[in-house]
DNA sequence: TACTAAAACAGTAATCATTACTATTATTAA
DNA sequence: TTAATAATAGTAATGATTACTGTTTTAGTA
């Protein structure tokens, strides 16, 4: 099934570039729909599944409430507030030595790795 | 409100306890099922939220899919295999670094973190 | 041992996020 | 311009989890 162009994703990707606060699909579908008010929810969702398996996006699942999507598709960590929620990226470079270790006490292959990070964030100081 | 007893809840953490598999909800019913035939997914659910809130258990939530439960609640890795989706127990030693690198660059609190491995299990090879 | 308040239960209904379905519209290559 | 087909809007369906309700268990006390 060879990819066509859509308005709608395009408005979606350019949306999530906006933004560094990694949105839910909810969130993006009521800001988009400022600019195609008749876009739906299914449309949004499928869109990011697309984007996410493009490599343009990157979805992120915490344990509890939606998904969320960010606009940034290179790896890095994510923060995690344990009071407001928010989730935000983390300045660090990755730490390689996590694959080496992980691949010390396995006997399958390690073939990557994410990090989640927990505390209080700024705002919630 | 202060805990009672359950024998319900009791079954639920001793299955939990001999499997290395994580398993879900749905699984740990249907093998506690063997030994109360009546028990409610509900209560299921709803004991697992206990033991977790408790810290007598864990909860592991991937991207897709159910939630999972690890009889084990001290921190660990997991390992996630992008073949067959099984999760396994990682025998790695937490990596001190990561807490330590994150907070440098972070003008918040770094209290903790998670990580999780993905790739090939010995099985899948 | 019986009594009582409260926690836990089974069974079921409701919720929430996400996905699937279908008839219509937009895209794109010839 | 046409034709093939991908994408859409709108809606229905699904799957995991939580909430509700009347009944049963637990556990402290008489």
């Amino acid at each position: 099934m060879q990819l066509k162009y859509s308005r709608q994703r395009e408005s979606i990707k350019n949306f999530l570039m906006t933004r560094k606060d990694h949105p839910t699909a909810e969130v993006i579908y009521t800001n988009v729909r400022k600019e195609y008010p008749n876009i739906s929810l299914g449309t949004v969702y499928r869109n990011l599944a697309l984007l996410t398996e493009m490599g343009e996006i990157m979805k992120i699942s915490m344990g509890e409430g939606s998904d969320r999507f960010d606009g940034n598709p290179l790896p890095h960590y994510h923060f995690v507030c344990r009071k407001c929620n928010c989730v935000t990226d983390l300045a660090m470079e990755r730490v390689e030595l996590m694959n080496r270790k992980a691949s010390e006490s396995f006997s399958g292959i390690i073939e990557d790795h994410e990090a989640y990070f927990y505390g209080i964030c700024e705002n919630c100081l």
